[in-house]
DNA sequence: GTGAAAGCGCTAACAC
DNA sequence: GTGTTAGCGCTTTCAC
C-alpha cells in the first residue's frame, strides 16, 4: 500500500496541490466549501504530509541535535528532559547523539553527522577543548554546554562553578565546619568543571582565613560511585581529619555516604556531605543529600533560546551566559 | 555563505554529479585519478551531503523514533542508552519522543508525528491499550515495549513478568521469609505490568502453600518515592506484619528502604527488600538493593532486530518475544 | 481565491 | 567508467 501523497489528495478533491497545501497550512483565504471538500479527501485517504519532503522544500528541518556524554547519567538525563520539553514547546524535536565522552564521537558531532539534518545543535563536550571546537566550528548553529570548552566565537551556557563551590563552602562554614575536604579531582580532569569547583572551594576557604590543606583535596581514580567510595575510605584509613566533604557531583557524594557508613561516621553530625548537580540521586539517597543545584530549567531554556536565535539568523560573536544555581538543602548538612 | 552542493563539487572537479556521487559512496569502479580529483574538490569546498535530500531520494531516513514515558526515569534512560547504542551500531539514529504518559501524546506517536520522518518506531505505551493501538496501527514499522498493550498484529518485546515475580518470591521464600508484602498496586494501573507482577507473586505463594494475605498487598497513591515511603510507613503503623517486601520497581523499593529506616527495622535482617528493574538506583542505594533485572541489552537488541526486519520488508502477524530476566542480588536480601 | 510549474539537493536508471 | 536526467513529495512564487 503506497503512501498517499499531496497530489493524490488534490486529485481526489478535484483541486490543485496548492489548494490542498493551503488547507493543510490553515491558509485563511480558502472558500469554506472547498476547504471542507479538501479536508474530506484528506481524511478519507488518511493523508499525512511527508516531513522529509517538506524539509527539503523549506530548508527547515525542525529538529535539533542534543549531543551529550551519556543519556543515562542522572544529570544528563534530567537536563535532556528539560531540553526536550523546551524544544517541543518551541516546535522542535530532538535527536540524541551520545558521545560516551569519546573524542572522535565528539568530533563527528561537529563534523558531518548533522549536515542538513538538524537546524542546530546543543553540545556538551568533554574531550574537545576550546581550540579544537573553535577550529572545527560547524556550518550549523551551535550552543555549547559545560566548562570543557568555551571558544569566544560560540554561544555558551553554564553556571558559575567557582561561585557555586564558594557558596557550598559557605554553607559548610556557617554550619561550623572547618576541615572541609574536596572529593573529586579525577586525574586529567582539572581543566573542566572540577577545576573551577576546586578553585571556588579554595578561594572561599582562604577568604574565611582558612589555609587550604592539600591533604583535604582527595583524588578519585575514576568516575564511578565505587571509585569515590574507595577514595574516601582510603583517606579515612590514612587518618585524614575532616568534618565535611564537598563532592564534585552527586555520584561521588553517594560514594562518600557509603564510605562514611562503613567507617561508622554519622552524617551530618560528624561529617557533612555536599553533592553537586542536584539530581534525583540526591533526594533518593538516605540520608537525602544536600546538593548544589544548577538551574537546569534555566540552562535548557537559555541554551534553546540562544540556539533558536542563531537558527533564525542571528550573527555575531559568541554569547556567554551564566545561569543561576542554588543549594538544595536536605539531610546531609546540619540544620 | 551558501551551503555547497553536490553539483558545486562536480563543477569544481569538472565531472558530473554521478561521478561525485560514486566517490562519496565508494563505488569501486572509479578511475583513481578521477577519484582523487573529486575528493580534493570535496575537501576544498568542505562539501557535506544534505541528508534530508538524500532521504527524499532514497526513501530511507535512517532514523527511528523511541517513544517512552520519561527520559529521566532511570529505567527508561538506561534502556534508551542501550537502544541508542544498538541503533547506532545498525546505522540508525534515534529521535526521542517523550510522552509523559499522556494519552494524547501517545496517540500522536502513532498518528502523524512520524510520517516520513523515521523508518520505524519503538514505543513503550502506558495509557494506550491493546485495542486502541491495534486500531491506530500506523503506516510505519512499529515495535511495542512493556505490558500495557500487546495487539496480535504488532511486534512486541517484554520480559515474563509473572515468572520474574515468582522468581523474586522464590528468592525470599528460600531465605526463609513467609510474610512477603507486595508494594506497588497503584490504583488504575492493575492492567499493566504491576498486575502481571502481582499475579506471579500470588501464584508462587500459593504454589508454596502460603495463602496470599490481602493485607500484605500494599497500595501506593502515586509513582514517587515519597508515595511509596508513606505507603509502607502507613502499613507499619497499621501493624501489618511482614518480613519481606517485593516492590513494583526500584523507586518504590528506595521508598520502602526509607520507611524501614524511619521505623527502625533493619534490612535485610528483619525485612528483606526486593526492587525491580535493576536500575542504577539499586546499586547506588544503601544498603544496595537486590533487584529483579530485565535483560535490558536483550530488550534493546530484540526490539531493534524486529524493527529492522519490518523496515526491510518483513510482513506478517505480530511477533511476541520474551527476553530473559535475572535477579541482581545485593544487600537487601539475606545472604 | 486558485492553479501551474519551478525548484529544494540527492539518487539511480539508463544512455553513451 | 562516466554523464544525463527523471524523479522523491512538498513549498512557493507568479500568473490567472
Amino acid at each position: 500500500m503506497k503512501r498517499v501523497r499531496l497530489i493524490d489528495v488534490a486529485e481526489r478533491a478535484g483541486v490543485s496541490m496548492k489548494t490542498v497545501s493551503n488547507v493543510i497550512h490553515d491558509y485563511p483565504h480558502v472558500a469554506p466549501a472547498l476547504r471542507a471538500r479538501v479536508q474530506a479527501a484528506i481524511d478519507e485517504l488518511g493523508y499525512r504530509p511527508n516531513l522529509t519532503a517538506r524539509r527539503l522544500a523549506t530548508g527547515r528541518t525542525g529538529m535539533i541535535a542534543l549531543a551529550i556524554p551519556e543519556i543515562d547519567h542522572p544529570y544528563f538525563s534530567e537536563l535532556s528532559r528539560r531540553i526536550a520539553e523546551e524544544a517541543t514547546g518551541l516546535g522542535y524535536r530532538v535527536i540524541f547523539e551520545q558521545t560516551l565522552s569519546d573524542a572522535s564521537a565528539e568530533r563527528a558531532v561537529l563534523h558531518d553527522r548533522e549536515a542538513g539534518l538538524v537546524d542546530g545543535v546543543i553540545f556538551h563536550p568533554v574531550q574537545m577543548g576550546t581550540m579544537e571546537i573553535a577550529r572545527l566550528a560547524p556550518d550549523v548553529p551551535l550552543v555549547l554546554l559545560g566548562e570543557a570548552a568555551m571558544p569566544v566565537t560560540t554561544d555558551h551556557v553554564m553556571i558559575d562553578n567557582v561561585a557555586a563551590a564558594a557558596d557550598g563552602v559557605d554553607l559548610l562554614l556557617t554550619a561550623g565546619r572547618r576541615r572541609i575536604a574536596f572529593l573529586g579531582t579525577v586525574r586529567d580532569d582539572i581543566t573542566g568543571s572540577t577545576g573551577q569547583r576546586l578553585l571556588g572551594y579554595q578561594d572561599r576557604l582562604i577568604a574565611a582565613g582558612i589555609r587550604p590543606d592539600p591533604w583535604l583535596i582527595l583524588p578519585v581514580d575514576g568516575f564511578s560511585i565505587e571509585d569515590s567510595r574507595v577514595a574516601l575510605l582510603r583517606a579515612i584509613d590514612r587518618g585524614v581529619d575532616f568534618d565535611a566533604v564537598l563532592c564534585r557531583d552527586d555520584k561521588f557524594a553517594i560514594g562518600a555516604l557509603k564510605a562514611l557508613a562503613t567507617a561508622g561516621r554519622s552524617v551530618p553530625a560528624e561529617v557533612a556531605v555536599l553533592g553537586w548537580d542536584d539530581t534525583h540521586l540526591a533526594s533518593y539517597s538516605s540520608p537525602a543529600l544536600t546538593s548544589i543545584a544548577p538551574d537546569k530549567h534555566a540552562l535548557a531554556q537559555t541554551a534553546l533560546g540562544l540556539l533558536v536565535e542563531r537558527i533564525e539568523g542571528h550573527k555575531g560573536v559568541g554569547r556567554h551566559r551564566i545561569v543561576p544555581h542554588s543549594i538544595s538543602v536536605r539531610e546531609t548538612t546540619p540544620g
